[in-house]
DNA sequence: CTGAAAGCGCTTACAG
DNA sequence: CTGAAAGCGCTTACAG
C-alpha cells in the first residue's frame, strides 16, 4: 500500500530542473542534444531525487523491454550453467537482461512457455527445444523474436548449433581407430521422436554413419535411452544396461552428465576406464576435464555460441523479415584419458554374462 | 517497425465481444464477477482474436511486474545451477518468473546491480552476496524487497541460510575424529573481508572453532585463498598448496567445486584420497556424490531452500514494514568415501618437501 | 453485473 | 535546443 507516488518521475525530475518533462527524456535517452548547463542541471536533480527511470512505462511506450528469454530444458545441469552464464555475459554486454525458464523436457511446457512468451514481456528468446512441436513454429509470426540453439530438423527459425551428426560421427571413428568394437551409444534412442529431428536423432545419426563406414554392425541393443540428461540419468542408464549383460567395450554418451554418471557405475561395477571401456563424451563441461578419468569429449565455445545466438536476435529484432539464418559453430574432439587405453587388439573386458 | 496496432488489445476483444474493457479486464483478473453468457462471449473473441495483454501495461498500472531477480556471483558453477534450477520451479508455482543476474563476485557490480533493480522492473530480488557493500543496504528503503541468501551479518534484510560455521565445525570435528591432524582451509582467508561477515568468514570460523576445541592449533600457512570458487579455481589454489610443501593430511574445501577441483590435483600429484589426505566439500551438488572418490559434504535441501527464499520475498512484498527475519535452514555431514580413510594413527602421507 | 473516465510514467511526433 | 499534447494498454475508483 505504499503511494507509488513514493517514487520519483521524470516529471518531478523536470521541476525541479525547471525544464520540461521532455528534456529529462533527452537527458536519459539521449535522443536530441541538450545544452550542457541544462543537462547538468537535470542531472543533479536526478541525483538529488535519487531518480530511475520506470522501465514498464518506457516499455509500454516502445514496445521494447530489454529481456530476453532463455528456455532450457533443465537448468540443473552444468551445460545449462556454462550456457547461462554465457548467455547472460553476452546478454550485458548488449545491454540487454535474461529471464530464465525451464522446459523441463516437456513439449507442453515448450508450448505453453512460447504461447506465453508475450506476456512477459520479452523482446526476443533463445529456445533449446527438445521436441519443438510444429505448434510452436506456426505461431511464430504472433510471437517475439526466436533463436534455436542446438539441432532442429527445421527452417523457418533462426538457429545456432553445433554439427552433432559429425561430431558423434568423429567421436565413434576414434572410439573404433583406438580398438573399440562394441560401442554403446547412451543418451537416447529416443523411441517416439523422429529420427534426425532433435539433437538426440543427429548424435544417433553420426554415431550410426562411423559403424557403418567402419564395418560394424549397429544393434538398437546398443542404443539406450536415459531417464534424464544428468549425472544420475547416465547412472541409471548405464547400471540397466550391465544388468542387460550386452557386451561392449565402449561408450558414445550423449552429454558429458551422462559420460560422468556412467563412469562412476562403471568404476563402481570394477570396470576400468580406459583399461576395460572406453568412453567419451559431449560439451566439455567443466567438470568433465577434472573428472576422476579426465573425460574425453566434443568440446565447442560456449562463449561463442552464446554471442552468435544473440547476435541472431539482435537482428532478427531490427528486421523480421530477414531469411531464418543458421550459424554454425565448430567442434573439436577432445581426447583426454577416458579414451586412451591400451593399443588395438588387447583383450578388453566383456560385460558380465 | 511492425505497428503495434498488429496486436490485439483488451479494446479489440471488447468491440468483438460487444462489452466494455473494463468488463475484459473483469474476465481476466477474476476482479468482479461476470456472467456466465458475457464471460463466454470474452473469451472466445479473446481466442479468435489470438489475444494476450500486455505486462507491460499492467505492470506500469499495477506497479508489480511478475518477475523476481535472483542474483548470484557465478552462475557457471554446479551449485549456481542447483539454486536456480530450485529458484525457477518455486518462483513458476507462485506465478512468477524469474531474472538472473551474475555479479561475478565484484562488490561494485553487486552495487550496480542493486541500484538498478528498479529499472529492471522487478518486484523483488533474491540476493547471494558476496561482499554486501553497507551503501546497498542503505538503499534498502528505495528497493524492491530483497532476501540475501547466504551468511551476511547484517539484519536489515530477511535472510536464507545454513549455519555454516556449525557445519564447517561439524566437518573439521569429522575430520579429525578420521584421525586427521593438519587440515587445510581452501577457499578463503579472504583476506581484505572481515571475519564473520560473509559465508567464507562463517566457515573459517567453524573450521578454527573446531581446531581450537580439538586441541590442534589454526595456522595461517593453512587457510588458503582460491582465484574462484571454481572446480578450476580449486585445482588451482591446490596445485599452488603442494608447491609450499606443507604438511597437511586433510581438506575442508568451502565448495564441492573447489573440492573436485583439489581432488583432481591431489590425484594427479599421485596423493590418494582417501588413503593419503582426506577431504570434504560444502553444498552436495549432484557430481560430488558421482565425484571419482564420492565426496563427504556438507548437504542442505536446495528446494526448501529456494522455497523459503521465495516465501520471504512474498510476505515482505504483502507488507514492506515486517521485521526482518532469518530462516535457517538445516544441513547435514553426509559422508562418503573421500573421508572414509584407514583408521586414525595409520602413517598419512606427508606433502612433498 | 457493466460502463465512462482518468491516469500509471514514459516518449514520439509536432511546433516553436 | 525546448515545450505542450497525445497515447502506449491496462486497471482502479466511481457511477449506474
Amino acid at each position: 500500500m505504499t503511494p507509488p507516488s513514493a517514487r520519483p518521475t521524470m516529471r518531478h525530475v523536470a521541476e525541479r530542473a525547471g525544464v520540461s518533462p521532455k528534456t529529462v527524456s533527452n537527458v536519459l535517452t539521449g535522443t536530441a542534444q541538450v545544452r550542457e548547463p541544462t543537462r547538468l542541471r537535470v542531472e543533479q536533480a536526478m541525483r538529488e531525487l535519487d531518480f530511475v527511470p520506470n522501465f514498464s512505462a518506457r516499455g509500454l511506450r516502445n514496445g521494447k523491454t530489454g529481456v530476453i528469454g532463455l528456455a532450457l530444458p533443465d537448468l540443473a545441469t552444468a551445460f545449462s550453467a556454462s550456457i547461462t552464464h554465457a548467455v547472460v555475459e553476452a546478454a550485458h554486454a548488449r545491454g540487454w537482461v535474461v529471464q530464465v525458464e525451464e522446459t523441463a523436457a516437456e513439449p507442453a511446457r515448450e508450448h505453453d512457455l512460447v504461447t506465453r512468451a508475450r506476456t512477459h514481456q520479452i523482446d526476443g528468446m533463445i529456445l533449446n527445444p527438445v521436441r519443438l512441436e510444429d505448434s510452436v513454429v506456426e505461431h511464430l509470426d504472433h510471437l517475439p523474436p526466436i533463436v534455436l540453439i542446438g539441432e532442429v530438423e527445421q527452417h523457418r527459425t533462426d538457429r545456432v548449433f553445433i554439427d552433432s551428426r559429425a561430431a558423434a560421427r568423429e567421436a565413434v571413428l576414434h572410439l573404433v581407430s583406438s580398438g573399440a568394437q562394441r560401442i554403446l551409444a547412451l543418451g537416447g534412442a529416443e523411441a517416439g521422436a523422429v529420427l534426425g529431428k532433435a539433437t538426440v536423432g543427429q548424435r544417433l545419426q553420426g554415431y550410426r554413419d562411423a559403424l557403418r563406414e567402419s564395418g560394424l554392425v549397429s544393434s538398437p541393443a546398443l542404443e539406450l535411452e536415459v531417464p534424464d540428461w544428468t549425472i544420475s540419468g547416465g547412472a541409471i542408464g548405464m547400471r540397466e544396461f550391465l544388468a542387460s549383460g550386452v557386451e561392449f567395450d565402449a561408450v558414445l554418451a550423449f552429454t558429458d552428465s551422462i559420460a560422468l554418471g556412467a563412469l562412476h557405475e562403471l568404476n563402481s561395477a570394477g570396470i576400468r576406464v580406459p583399461e576395460d571401456v572406453l568412453i567419451c563424451g559431449f560439451d566439455d563441461v567443466e567438470h568433465a576435464r577434472y573428472a576422476g578419468t579426465p573425460l574425453t569429449t566434443i568440446g565447442f565455445d560456449h562463449e561463442r555460441y552464446a554471442s552468435a545466438a544473440l547476435d541472431l536476435l539482435s537482428s532478427r529484432m531490427g528486421d523480421r523479415t530477414l531469411e531464418p539464418r543458421a550459424h554454425k559453430i565448430p567442434h573439436q574432439l577432445l581426447i583426454r584419458s577416458s579414451t586412451l587405453g591400451p593399443p588395438a587388439g588387447s583383450g578388453r573386458r566383456k560385460s558380465q554374462k
